[in-house]
DNA sequence: TACGATATGGGGGGTCCCTCCGTTTTGTCC
DNA sequence: GGACAAAACGGAGGGACCCCCCATATCGTA
């Protein structure tokens, strides 16, 4: 059916990496609301057959970007284990933004939450909060943040970041260090 | 045609107004991919009226947040005579997210930039910006602002903690504290 | 009241998403 | 090397959407 596993067909496996091909190539254009039926003709099956391999636009988006996704948390680890906890975080969350910034859709993928019936360990959203839960925990024992933080509000302010910066890096960086550095001398005021 | 304006005939311009009030209904359940044909329905007008007042998605949006829109502006005006600087620019950016992110299709409509063939000067996002652009000089002046910062990306970032918090204004005001103040206690690391 | 300008809306074309179901392909067992 | 059942396929169709054309109805005015 749905699964990569090796159990599946020889024709299901070939056509499920056709889809995944022709979604790469349709979302880098499109974004995340590429048209399904396209994506289907690019990899010369019938539409059908992608709502048979991903039962929906969300499981498709999460199958695309899984493999960067996956490398975007290997590089968490790497920083963790060299950097100090400031800057493995600072940098990490440098390195996520420029990517979900030059990756067309995946900051919208991200945001969507894991969707329906897809698990959340191996959800982009699940692996992507892992890797960040890390660097916090480590941030936090440090005392290196100026508050308590949960992982998941940085993944969220780095896929805002991304989505507001529509593509351009240099500026999704901007607002970046903007954030983490804070904008204000002082902090905000009570209202 | 699609004017506002009194010289229009007098069934035009109720009907658009009969449009702005089913749209307002349905954006509020929908956000900003709101059906434009459910819209015309309940309008009680057909879809091809609804085109000739709004020409595109963008415009129809633009009207239905124009009044709430200036209501901000008029508010940053209050602000910026009333309160120092520094508070008058974090009230007011405050604001601006609380209020983008309780309605509905707002943020989404003000990152999608004026739009074709909108004045800039009466599009939501022109209003939003010399708002802003006050606010922002009169930080720089009181040298309250870390760095030079431009209104643009600070609207930008407001409507990006928008986004990211999906309606919860808890989320955002959090965020937006957080992204002004500072996350980290010292500069972010260069690369 | 009559008339021209203005505005309307039904309907059609094109696209999209998704599902049903008859047909084809695959893997296996004899 | 068949035969057979399970697995996978894909065309077609329903429902929804956006947008435009143009015959018709409505409004303001002379």
């Amino acid at each position: 059916m749905n699964a990569a596993g090796p159990g599946r067909r020889a024709d299901s496996r070939r056509n499920r990496q056709r889809l995944l091909d022709a979604a790469e190539e349709v979302i880098e254009r499109d974004g995340a609301q590429a048209s399904l039926e396209e994506i289907a003709r690019r990899a010369g099956v019938g539409s059908a057959t992608l709502h048979r391999h991903f039962p929906s636009r969300q499981a498709l988006l999460n199958a695309v970007f899984h493999e960067g996704v996956e490398r975007l948390c290997r590089r968490a680890r790497e920083l963790a284990d060299g950097l100090a906890p400031r800057d493995a975080l600072a940098v990490w969350l440098e390195e996520l933004t420029t990517y979900t910034t030059t990756t067309r859709g995946l900051a919208m993928t991200l945001m969507s939450g894991p969707g329906g019936a897809i698990a959340v360990e191996d959800s982009c959203h699940g692996l992507i909060h892992d890797a960040a839960a890390r660097l916090v925990t480590d941030a936090e024992k440090a005392e290196v943040l100026r508050a308590e933080v949960a992982p998941h509000e940085l993944i969220a302010l780095a896929n805002a970041i991304s989505l507001a910066s529509e593509g351009d890096p240099g500026s999704a960086r901007r607002l970046l260090a903007l954030a983490l550095g804070g904008v204000l001398k002082s902090p905000p005021a009570k209202v």
